[in-house]
DNA sequence: ATCTGTGAAGCACTTCACAGCG
DNA sequence: CGCTGTGAAGTGCTTCACAGAT
C-alpha cells in the first residue's frame, strides 16, 4: 500500500509524545488525547495508525509502550544509524555539538571540510577528514545520512558525491534548492525560509506600541 | 482573497531564487526555468504567483527584478524584522552565531536566559537579560518574531510570555509540540524529526556493501 | 512561436459519522 | 458507554490544457 507522505512525516511526532507519557508510565492515551496534545485531530491519528494495523482497543484507547513499539519499528528508529557531516564551519560545529540526534539513535561517524585549516582538526571526539577523502573513508565504512553544513555554492556537489557513496538520506542546511535522485531522501532545515513565509501573516499587523499590552 | 499556506510557504523559495539571478543579472525568466532550478512545475508557479496579480509577460517570460520586488512586498520582505532570542545555550548561541538572518533583514536585538551564569553575558553585541525581565524589556522595545531555543519543559512557558509581549510570530527550536493562540505564527525547526521520517523509506534498502559502488 | 494566466479536472489529504468491539 | 477503525464525503491543492497576449 502507498502511504502518504503527510502520514509518514507525523509518525515521529506521535512517537515523541508517547516517549514523553511513558516516562510518566502512563499505561494508556486515547486518539482524543494524543490529539489534544500535538493539536492534530483524533480522526487524523487513528487515519494514520490504520495504515499500518490495528493497534488500539475499542472502548480503551492504545497501549503506550506497544503503540511506541510499533512506531519506532515502521519508521526504523529501532537501529542504529550512521551519519556523515559535511562542513565544519560555525553550523557544522553547532551540529557536532547538538545532544539531540544519539539519544535517538542517530550518531554522527565521520565529519568532513575542504578548508586545510580545518582537516585534522579534532571535534567532539571526530578527526576533520578532507572532503577529497569522502569516497575512500565512506566505501570502507559506509554511512546511511549526511548532513550537509557547507557554502550554498558547493552543497550540490556535496551532495551529489555523498550519494555516490551510499547515502540514501540527506539533512540539507544550505539555503538553495538541490536535487537528488529518485529514492534517495532528502530534507532541508531552513530558519530563514520560515521567517519568510511567517512574515506574510504579520506584516499588517503592526507592531505594539512600546508602552501597550499587559 | 483566502490564499493557500502551501503557497505562501513557497513564494520565498521563489524570491531566493530570483535573488540569485539577479545577481547574475538575468533579466528574464520563464516559469519553465524557474521551475527547474526548483524542482516545482512551471504550472504551479504561474499558479501561486496569480493570487498575488500578473507578473509576466506572455511570450517572454517574468522580468527578475520586477517579480523579486512583487514578492518582498507581498512577503513583507521590503521591511527590517525585529527579533529577540530565548535561551543562550549551545543551541542559542549559534543562533546568534548565524550570519544568514541578517542580510535577510532578521535581526536579533535581544537574548534572554533563565541561567544567572549566562545573564550579564555580552555575546555578539548583545549583553544577556533575565528572562524574569522579558516583559519589561519588550514592552520598552517591542519585537516582531520571538526564537525559542530553550529545553522543551520550558519551552510553552516561554512561547507564552513571548506573546504576552506582544510577539507574533515564533520560530521554535525546542522540540516538543507547543500550542499558539489564533492569529500567532510559528514554525518549528526539528532536524531530528526530519530524519526521523526519513528513515522510513531507507530502513529496508540495506546499507551498502563496504566495498561496492564507485 | 512562445510563454502567461486561469477555469476546470484530477488527485491527495482530512474529516465525518457510525458500525462494531471491549 | 467509550473509543477504535474505516468507508464515504468533503476540502484543499496540483496539474491540465488552452485562450490570449506579445
Amino acid at each position: 500500500m502507498e502511504i502518504p507522505p503527510v502520514v509518514i512525516d507525523r509518525l515521529p511526532l506521535y512517537a515523541r509524545a508517547l516517549s514523553m507519557l511513558e516516562a510518566r508510565e502512563r499505561e494508556v492515551v486515547s486518539s482524543q488525547e494524543l490529539g489534544t496534545r500535538l493539536d492534530v485531530t483524533p480522526a487524523q491519528i487513528r487515519k494514520d495508525l490504520s495504515y499500518f494495523g490495528r493497534f488500539g482497543k475499542q472502548g480503551r484507547g492504545y497501549n503506550v509502550r506497544k503503540l511506541l513499539d510499533e512506531l519506532h519499528r515502521i519508521l526504523g528508529l529501532d537501529k542504529q544509524w550512521r551519519m556523515a557531516l559535511v562542513g565544519v564551519g560555525k553550523l557544522g560545529r553547532a551540529i557536532l555539538d547538538y545532544q539531540g540526534f544519539a539519544p535517538q539513535g542517530f550518531r554522527i561517524v565521520e565529519a568532513f571540510d575542504t578548508d586545510p585549516k580545518r582537516i585534522g582538526e579534532q571535534i567532539s571526539n571526530l578527526t576533520v577528514k578532507n572532503v577529497e577523502d569522502l569516497q575512500r573513508v565512506l566505501s570502507q565504512n559506509p554511512v546511511d545520512v549526511g548532513i550537509v553544513a557547507v557554502p550554498a555554492e558547493i552543497a550540490q556537489d556535496i551532495i551529489d558525491a555523498l550519494i555516490k557513496c551510499g547515502v540514501r538520506a540527506i539533512l540539507n542546511y544550505a539555503p538553495i534548492a538541490t536535487r537528488v535522485p529518485p529514492g534517495i531522501q532528502m530534507k532541508r532545515i531552513e530558519p530563514v525560509l520560515a521567517l519568510q513565509s511567517m512574515t506574510y501573516y504579520i506584516k499588517n499587523a503592526g507592531r505594539p506600541a512600546a508602552s501597550a499590552r499587559s
